[in-house]
Formats: C-alpha cells, sequence, structure tokens
DNA sequence: TCCATTCTTTACAGGTGGGTACATAAATAG
DNA sequence: CTATTTATGTACCCACCTGTAAAGAATGGA
C-alpha cells in the first residue's frame, strides 16, 4: 500500500546507467542522475539510497541487457569463426559510431579504482566470467566439429580470444582507424 | 634569479603519478596531491599550475619512464618469441604483485571520460603508438629471421597481440587466477 | 644594502559534493 | 472518514573541492 511510485524502477536505472556510462562514477553527479531519471533527489534515495547503490544496479543493468546480448549473439547458427568474427565487428561498429566512445560500462569501472574492490568488483568479475565461458562453450563446439583445430585446449584458446576483445575495445577508444581495429579481429580470428 | 625551488619538479611528478595512479584523476584530490608531493597549495600551484596540467605532466612521466621501460625490454637479445612471452611474464609479476591492482595508467586514463578528449587523449594514443611500432618492429624482425610465418602481414600481427597485451591487463585488473592470465599468454604467443 | 624576482605558507573564497529532514501528497486498510 | 504507509518536492547541511590572494622568506644582481 502507501503511495505508488510515479516511475518504473528500471527506466531510472537505465537512465543512470546512461549517466555512469558517459561519465564514469566519480565524474557523474547525483544531480546529473536527478536530470536525466527525472527524479527529485527526494524519490531517488528514497528508491536506491544512495548513489553508489543506483550504480551497482546500473552495472546489474548492464549485465542484464547490453552484455546478455553479446552472449546471446554468440548463440547463432553458423560457423564458429564467422560467430566471433561478428561478435568483434559489431563492437567496432557499436563503438566507433558513439560519438562519447564511451566502450563498454564493465571495463571502464574495472578501470577506476572504485571499481576494483567491493560489489562492484564483483559485478565486474561476473561479467567477465561470463563471456570467458559462452567463448569457451563455442571453442568446444568449433573442436567438436573439427572447424577449429583442437591442438591446444580449449579453455586456452577461449582466453586469448578474450583478451583480445577486451583489447580491441581499449584500443576502440582511443583510435579513429578502423583498419587498425579490423587488423585485431583478423588476427584474433586467425589465431584459432 | 628569485628565490629557488625547495623540491625537485621531477620528484614531485613522480609523486603526483603515484596518486593519479591509485586513484584515478577524479577521485584524486588536490590535496592527496599536497601530501603525497610534501608541497604546499601554494607551491603546487605555482609550479603546475592546475590540477589537470599535473595530471597531463605525470602521464608524460610515466611514458617516459615506465613505459619506456618496457619498450626497451623489448629490445634486448634472443628469440622474438621470448622477448614477447617476458613482456607478459613481466607485466602479470608486476600487475599481481600491487595490492592497489593499480594497472596501467594510460590504460586507466583511456577508461575515464577526461581521458577520451583533448590532451590527455593525444598523451595516451601516443604511448599506444610506441607500443604498436615496437611491437611492429619485433614481429618484422622474426619474420625476417625466419622465427616467425610471414603468411599473415607483419602489422596484423602486431596488432592482434598488442590487443591481447592489453586485454591482459585489463584482465589482471579483475583476476586473481595467475593460471587465466598464463592462458592468455600462451594463446598470444602461439598465435604469432 | 636595497631591489626585483621567485618560491613558500597561510588563510580563505566560492562553489559543489553526497546525503538528509520535513512538510505535503497520494494511495490502501479498516 | 481516519489511520497508516509510502512517495514527492523543497530546503537545507556541512564537508570538501579547486583555485587564489596576500604576506613573508630566500635568492641574485646593481
Amino acid at each position: 500500500m502507501g503511495r505508488p511510485r510515479e516511475f518504473r524502477d528500471e527506466a531510472a536505472v537505465e537512465a543512470a546507467m546512461q549517466v555512469f556510462w558517459e561519465k564514469g562514477y566519480e565524474a557523474a553527479t547525483t544531480q546529473d542522475l536527478c536530470e536525466r531519471t527525472g527524479l527529485g533527489r527526494g524519490s531517488l534515495y528514497n528508491a536506491f539510497g544512495s548513489k553508489h547503490a543506483l550504480y551497482e544496479q546500473a552495472l546489474r543493468h548492464y549485465a542484464a541487457t547490453k552484455a546478455e546480448a553479446q552472449l546471446r549473439m554468440l548463440d547463432e547458427p553458423g560457423p564458429v569463426k564467422d560467430r566471433l568474427r561478428d561478435l568483434m565487428l559489431g563492437v567496432i561498429d557499436a563503438d566507433m559510431a558513439d560519438p562519447g566512445r564511451r566502450g563498454c560500462l564493465a571495463l571502464n569501472a574495472a578501470g577506476e579504482a572504485s571499481g576494483r574492490t567491493g560489489a562492484v568488483a564483483g559485478l565486474v568479475r561476473r561479467q567477465f566470467d561470463d563471456l570467458e565461458q559462452a567463448i569457451h562453450r563455442l571453442v568446444l563446439v568449433g573442436q567438436a566439429s573439427g572447424e577449429l583445430s583442437s591442438e591446444r585446449p580449449a579453455l586456452q584458446v577461449a582466453r586469448a580470444f578474450q583478451s583480445a576483445y577486451y583489447g580491441l575495445r581499449v584500443l576502440a577508444k582511443v583510435t579513429d582507424d578502423r583498419a587498425t581495429l579490423l587488423d585485431v579481429v583478423e588476427g584474433a580470428i586467425a589465431a584459432l
């Protein structure tokens, strides 16, 4: 009972996520969050408790939407190499189309000192682990079908690819040269 | 003429670099900088002008010391694969020995929104380019001597390795599992 | 010795940060 | 209709942030 919320929690978290994504945790102000969510300070603190708690919610929301979409992309049919290549090409398109060069929120969180301890570190680690597992499964499929060589352990291959993936996202932040990023993609695929 | 400085500029920049490295640009306060450098606010602002200008100096200092040391490591004699492997193994040792998990300052700078525009972005880009060139030279050497296959363009190989290198540094921030990181190393070397 | 110059110290300014208190509004249960 | 519960809006707190002003301390040169 009691007075009902005038907003959807998820919509507010989505808006907050955008703020943290653009500015990072430290640089984002509670005023930014109020403006973007459309909430007054009272409502925002009543609903989420603190800036940091809202940040954690935003990271969870990112995992459940953006990161999840990436993982689903890997489950589509077709050759394993094509799926992994499409994952990287999709990232290049998305990152270069974004004028703010926000990159990956989880990766940004890992970069800030506040993201290397406590609950945030756990959320980031989980997203990294999920990606590792998804790639690992895919490599196993490729090795089973004979598309990929089975000379090296699947987990090692998966981890090397994952690493190249994060490196790609880092590079996409500082370079405007698509050719550089495409070299990374072809290099990573050739290494499978 | 005039009253002489009571400190060495480089020592102050080194101390400031440590602060930015540990906390990031946004979270570092001018008070942190004063305490760590041992300077009063007046001296600090007189010498460096602003927090942001000092940040740029710190990045330059990082490039001239830490990053430069990495590049020199690549110039030592021996097989190309060994040199590139040692680069990565050195990073694993350094990153895991660091309780603060600070990682690479340039990479951290790229993660913060303030590091994606203006002078800071340029400084970061330059460090990335320097590493790309160093690896590229090394791959060319390896291909010329026959140690590495010449099937793929040296620049592509170099860029893929560089990408894995940055991915490794990202992963080193969130995982405590050395085996994961060693997989990345072996995967990246095998891809040469 | 006196001056111009540069550095150091201290105090402070103006603004902004995250967070809270409180009065008011909107709903339900009885 | 009243009591209770929950949400909203406003006003506010106070700690802290970056940057500056001003006065005193060292230097070199005339």
